[in-house]
DNA sequence: CGGGATCCTGTATGATACTG
DNA sequence: CAGTATCATACAGGATCCCG
């Protein structure tokens, strides 16, 4: 109720929708590299050429890389550049609604790193709490050995 | 404002390494239930129900929104409140971080409800020039049939 | 170098049934 | 109601080979 945002609680609701158009969207940035892609080209602040990505972005293969890129070009934000030099060149660069795009993608990132040590704490915590033997019962062994 | 740990390019770097651990975090955050999940609970402002989200959530599986809970939960960003009544009644909440990680994910879903009509044009256009009929190419194909 | 096209497998996800 | 367990499968994604 603080936050002053111009969705309604109305317009949320159609996105939950399985045939509301946004999620086609949500799922674009909602996917790993389509949001690496996009908070990597955000970062540089330049256009990069496909290798440039595909080293930098460490486990992605050229399918997926190449798949990404085309379905980011696809919705317009990124622009494909081919220089028809001899070795192909061809440079990958942010339109501005992908610089939009990559704040949030980069908000994710940022935002992960910044708490990963928390999160993965709570992991561990969670998982140790878990793998406690299920004997909660009986005045038998207060520490069954198991 | 939270503590913003300035981040640098190195940091960019380390974030593209497959074994960064905060990548795990990313990897949470962006899959569409998850995403969705954490909008939704921030949005409504308070905790839901098992079926409420369900209900809310078109198109989510059981089974789905079971795994995507645990996960958040094992990560610290929902907590899991079991009330013991008659019909089980079990009600999940964001946690301080998962109110953090779900301003993110409710950027993300607002930015696409805003931008759903622009990109959706985009992807028409795209798809159009893709269509063009591969050359119409006059006489006998140049190309072999295949 | 920057992909396109194939082939192939693991996993994510869906559908269904059962339980406390 | 809120799950767990199972089975079936579609599709994401990896490995390869090839081409302009």
């Amino acid at each position: 109720m603080e936050t002053k945002v111009s969705t309604t609680p109305e317009d949320w609701a159609a996105t939950y929708r399985r045939d509301c158009p946004s999620r086609t969207v949500v799922e674009l940035l909602a996917n790993k590299w389509g949001l690496y892609v996009l908070a990597a080209l955000r970062r540089h602040g330049r256009p990069m050429r496909f290798s440039e990505l595909r080293r930098l972005l460490d486990g992605i293969t050229q399918k997926m890389l190449t798949q990404t890129l085309r379905a980011l070009e696809r919705d317009g934000l990124v622009t494909r550049t081919v220089y028809p030099t001899v070795p192909p060149r061809v440079e990958y660069a942010l339109t501005e609604l992908g610089v939009e795009a990559g704040r949030l993608t980069d908000a994710i990132g940022t935002w992960s790193v910044e708490h990963a040590r928390q999160i993965l704490a709570a992991r561990r915590d969670f998982d140790d709490r878990a793998a406690i033997p299920p004997q909660p019962v009986g005045p038998t062994g207060t520490g069954p050995a198991r």
